[in-house]
DNA sequence: GTTAATATGTTGTATATGCAACTCAAGAAG
DNA sequence: CTTCTTGAGTTGCATATACAACATATTAAC
């Protein structure tokens, strides 16, 4: 009968598990975000890969996959979504060794119209995490974006 | 002229954005923890409800739902692929108010072959994290799942 | 200069996630 | 007893995300 040491094990991931933890907070931001941007028909995802190209020139889906530590595919795909939105052009010449990625005259609207709500989200989350919260937010990220991506 | 004026706007967003950088640190912890579960065919969400259930017996999708912080769509979907899995079985008794979960025998089994392997990921976000990152985690966890769900 | 190895992207497949709209059943109002 | 209002779940739709396999192109090896 397993039965009790399986109830041992099932608390002690509950009790530590720091993906479930990690999940549930990214659950309960992203959402904020996600539904303050909603009017303006994009999600926190988007609008984040807009503002990293915006402030980065000219970049390809490699170097935001590095940055952002996204599959390549993901890359992929939110790229030609945020293309056929308008929001970016990608200037393919033909002899590719990379993309070049431009945000547009509609993507730099968007980023300004976007700004707005995210000034509110941001707000609520600041009221929900506390400042303290937030610092830990910062720390969190700036502790796992300092190391190399395990591949 | 607003280009200046969008760089600005750009630049504070992502010095501030505490969306970006959550879910940064989601995407790389919950990599670690897929990663490991590979191997086991689970993936670290289902995981998680499955350990859940196991801790607090028969409950039914809209628990879930509240404890995970998970939209009742999602939560009904995750059901779904666990039942199709043969991880948790569904006693709905026709007259359905709401519907009882329980884990069954190869649930279970399979909660204790992922306990081996989820002690891998566990051991290594540590080792990303830190103690202190560890207790940050944990602190912006409490700070959310205490507050009210904002519907 | 070929060949081997590597870097860059895309596409098939599957899970995770949430919104909107819908179905059904259980209660509350009358 | 009907009607109206909730509550619980499901399903259509769309995005987010990653792995595996594939197509190409660039570079390194000889």
């Amino acid at each position: 009968m397993d039965e009790k040491k399986a109830v041992e094990l099932a608390q002690a991931v509950s009790d530590n598990c720091i993906a479930r933890r990690v999940r549930f907070v990214n659950r309960v931001i992203t959402n904020l975000y996600d539904k303050a941007l909603r009017p303006l028909d994009v999600k926190t995802n988007q609008a984040g890969i807009l503002v990293w190209l915006f402030l980065h020139g000219e970049a390809g889906p490699g170097d935001i996959s590095k940055a952002l530590r996204m599959e390549k595919s993901t890359v992929s795909r939110n790229v030609s979504r945020m293309k056929n939105k308008g929001w970016i052009e990608i200037m393919s010449s033909d002899d590719r060794p990379t993309q070049a990625i431009k945000v547009t005259e509609d993507g730099r609207k968007l980023l300004q119209a976007a700004y707005v709500e995210w000034t509110k989200a941001q707000k609520k989350a600041l009221d929900l995490l506390g400042e303290d919260g937030v610092d830990s937010v910062r720390r969190l990220y700036e502790t796992l974006s300092s190391g190399r991506d395990p591949k």
